[in-house]
DNA sequence: TAAAGTGGTATATTTTAATATACCAAGGAG
DNA sequence: CTCCTTGGTATATTAAAATATACCACTTTA
């Protein structure tokens, strides 16, 4: 049984999504609403931000509130288990900013904006 | 321009192969064998661990050394830039040893065991 | 002389993830 | 009235990742 090896597969499993760490950063600086999220991850598709949020929310990382409202608000925030998320998403951030040097996939994905 | 949302992707692209931060884990403690991380991550197969090799290798992260022996013999280990990533490793195994409830995905996974 | 061992290549197939497209509810603005 | 708004659902399709299968080189061992 080794035991390192279920955790990072659990830890990448929440957080390998396409965007799910993207997401998940963003909502360290507080609650955003649906469109919000979207507007500041202009790349991202319609399903795949649904889809996405609603995995996260399945794994108890973020919360999500919906208001009896027309138009609909609905707002996402990180819930105690996902916060404790901000120390390994900051070091995400961290590694990618000191070794900025695109991978060669990362790159053939991002130049198309 | 968000940087922090390509810092993001450029570190999980490197990363979130399916068993790519396990096997950076793995080397960690050293050089290893091509079957010596194979036995290691006994789930891996074959043609998979090829492949994330190959992608780490690209990627800069690992060193492919291979001795003119039959039968062949190749060592694996990090390079400084994937030793860089060490700590952001620790902390992967950490958040899922504090979270050890395996989410809903990981755990059908892994079941297969 | 046949078989085993290592770290591959090449190819096809399956499984999973992402994307596209169309549609909806119901209140407010024009 | 009609259109716009938001945050979805449902479904089909496409793209990407993982897996299966077969094969190889050459030396050593039995």
């Amino acid at each position: 049984m080794d035991k390192d090896l279920e955790n990072i597969k659990t830890t990448l499993d929440v957080v390998c999504g396409k965007w799910k760490a993207v997401v998940l950063y963003k909502l360290t600086s507080g609650t955003l609403r649906f469109g919000e999220i979207k507007k500041q991850i202009p790349l991202i598709k319609h399903q795949t931000l649904i889809k996405q949020l609603k995995e996260l929310e399945e794994d108890g990382l973020i919360n999500r509130k919906s208001y009896p409202e027309v138009p609909p608000k609905v707002e996402y925030s990180l819930t105690d288990y996902g916060r404790d998320l901000e120390y390994l998403l900051t070091h995400l951030v961290e590694w990618g900013n000191e070794h900025n040097r695109l991978s060669y996939r990362a790159e053939k994905e991002l130049e198309e904006t």
